[in-house]
DNA sequence: CATATGCGAATGTCAGGACAATCTCTCGAT
DNA sequence: ATCGAGAGATTGTCCTGACATTCGCATATG
């Protein structure tokens, strides 16, 4: 009844973190199946000690588990593998990401990029009014079928990203390589009757509604990254999400 | 423009630990507009100083705030406050904690509360598929009007909640009282058309659609706390949230 | 004048130790 | 046999200390 030693190289010279090796190796022990839920988990200080690395590190990487749901930790008793349910899978992903993830063929139609001035968007993303930014239209299909229509504004910083970017990669893939990193988005879910142009462009029948969000998203520096105004297909789709107070 | 002291008091026999007194304060002194959003941050070998506690405790207490969109930190710079657009309001709350909050008069119309067994909601809260079930229909109203129907599944361990429970406070208050806090949840939002019985208790008129979302809700050791099937009327209703990734 | 270089300041990482709080389990007394 | 006290194990909190990394800015250099 022993915990299971789970086999960690760590690798000192490496820039990555040392907590941050080891969470991404314990991390994988348990979606390899290596550890199951309820499974208990090495203590910390044996964890430490088998490592050569001190308490405050392992500590460190199993907070970070236990910050994904992965992990329940409790006084006195040990830490143990965290029910499957509670896994968290993603936070901040973006509708490509998730479609490539689940290999449906994403693709996208670029519909419109010009420069504007809105003040709704500007506003939403803590900006003069009156600041030129950069409108996007896509809209994503899914096996070659529209799934949702995706509007959004870009602060002067990205204006140069081109058509070619947003068909091949999709937006958040595009901003990742120019190193702009969505930390914190705050969102809005709704649901309406689609417009005429909604209609034709999801190819929307009868009296089916449409899932709607906006997003405001900002780099680790409160900076400004994007503001969204998206409509979903709403029988092919839903916002799945994890929530959690710490 | 040296960063403003803000005065803390710290009790060192409390049992409430350094750190998150630490952090209540310097929240408190940003929410009271104390700090605004922009100003520097006192260093935190600084703010250790001042206080007598270590700089592990100060640095715990900023991450704290960190993690809550509060306060940026970058290396080399220093810390400071984050831009009010992405300071994170609530992100674990039910619908009756939020209506009370906006001071939109809840009230809740229990239409059934009966022990049942369901093997969908049995299977999310990942209890045997025969487990009996508290099943718990409700209207809930704001200023009079019906807003949404919230459907709930919750464990035989709170099968002794009663209407007057419901009617009185809301389920979440009702599970905070026995001691039950819900830490984590994950959930799925969609949009639909409404059955006749939804429209007839939500007064929905034409054909507007309905926002649904599921929540499966867990406490710190991964228990079963709750599996929810909410509808709400979509004139009057957005789901808000904030996501992050750290 | 433009560009490098270097310095100070601040946060990021890591170590090692000490004690407290809490849970489980065993052992002993009744 | 049952119940309670205590021991052991494990995580939670807090401290001190050290060095690394990154950034802005002033100064030196071409």
């Amino acid at each position: 009844m022993s915990p299971q030693l789970i086999a960690v190289s760590i690798d000192r010279d490496s820039p990555i973190p040392l907590y941050h090796q080891l969470a991404r190796q314990l991390t994988a022990a348990i979606s390899d199946g290596q550890l199951q839920p309820g499974d208990p988990f090495e203590n910390e200080v044996a964890l430490g000690t088998r490592l050569q690395v001190s308490r405050p590190t392992v500590r460190r990487a199993i907070q970070e588990m236990v910050d994904q749901g992965l992990l329940i930790r409790r006084r006195g008793l040990g830490t143990r593998v965290a029910n499957r349910k509670v896994h968290r899978k993603f936070e901040l992903s973006s509708l490509y990401d998730e479609l490539e993830r689940e290999d449906r063929r994403p693709g996208t139609l670029v519909l419109e990029r010009e420069t504007v001035v809105n003040e709704r968007a500007a506003s939403a993303l803590d900006l003069p009014a009156t600041t030129p930014l950069l409108s996007i239209v896509r809209v994503r299909t899914a096996e070659g079928s529209p799934l949702a229509i995706l509007h959004n504004w870009l602060p002067p910083a990205h204006a140069d990203i081109t058509r070619e970017d947003l068909e091949q990669t999709g937006l958040y893939a595009a901003l990742r390589a120019r190193g702009c990193r969505p930390v914190v988005a705050r969102q809005s879910i709704g649901a309406r009757k689609p417009t005429p142009t909604e209609r034709k462009h999801l190819r929307i029948h009868g009296t089916q509604p449409v899932l709607t969000m906006t997003r405001m998203a900002f780099d680790s520096e409160g900076k400004a990254i994007e503001f969204g105004d998206h409509c979903y297909r709403s029988e092919d789709y839903t916002i799945d999400l994890m929530v959690d107070e710490r």
